[in-house]
DNA sequence: TTTAAAATAGAGTAAAATAGTCCTAATTAA
DNA sequence: TTAATTAGGACTATTTTACTCTATTTTAAA
């Protein structure tokens, strides 16, 4: 599996917080949504470090959008959330684990690297925007 | 993470058997590679389920390719290394999971449905014989 | 025909990653 | 000043990955 929970709470979360016209705080997206709030209070400020949200403290406080959807990738809220890039494999990206000796070396390699780059093209190029919008 | 030590395994072996005239025991792959020879033999097993591989019992036995490299996809062979195939989110394919319902009814959905479809059709073309033929 | 080399099968274990909890600050609107 | 809320960090539970072990079956070769 490339993305885990923490990649579907965030796209979840955005979809509510962009459809709303004031900040919802982490307690009342975690009842709406089902989801343990401890965790997405974490995913949630995640999104808030890397600016994609903005946080409001206190009372009626909350997270709210920090960004034009249009102008954030999917691969930057999927690193985001998930604390590091999407990998189709570890092999791709680290050597010292690749049983074969360094990566670049093995037949194996530079298809990896190739998958690996079309997948980080279309996360890059997909929008938030594009997800959230109605169809 | 979308592929693991499973898949990483089944194509280093894949190389090397492709490469040998003669059928190689898991034995022989697993110090050749550097790679535990149970879990190695598992993989090996897998493959040849799924008639990649045909196996030889016996002394002088082993494995060899049961299928034109040209004719077989990367997308199969990962399936039959890891056990399942390979998928993006679990929310795509099952909905019993998902904190927002049932599939196909939450925003994100459809897009994610999009990216898996683009992956599976990128894996489902790419061959055996792209990858281990030299440049 | 015996033997040793190999694959097969299935249960079990260890390690790592994921998913989630809990507690204690630090802020801030009301 | 207080209650609501985010922030931070350490901790735990659960699940998945990565393996291990043992026993069985098959078969080429001596």
């Amino acid at each position: 599996m490339l993305l885990t929970r923490a990649s579907e709470y965030a796209l979840l979360s955005l979809n509510v917080i962009y459809k709303s016209d004031k900040p919802i705080g982490s307690e009342q997206l975690s009842k709406e949504l089902n989801i343990p709030k401890s965790f997405l209070a974490k995913i949630l400020q995640n999104l808030t470090k890397g600016n994609v949200l903005v946080s409001h403290r206190g009372a009626q406080g909350g997270y709210a959008l920090n960004i034009d959807p249009k102008d954030i990738s999917l691969y930057d809220i999927i690193s985001l959330a998930e604390g590091k890039k999407p990998t189709v494999f570890d092999c791709v990206s680290y050597s010292d684990t690749c049983p074969n000796g360094a990566i670049g070396t093995c037949a194996i390699s530079p298809f990896l690297a190739k998958f690996q780059f079309k997948i980080d093209l279309y996360l890059q190029n997909l929008t938030l925007k594009e997800l959230l919008d109605e169809r």
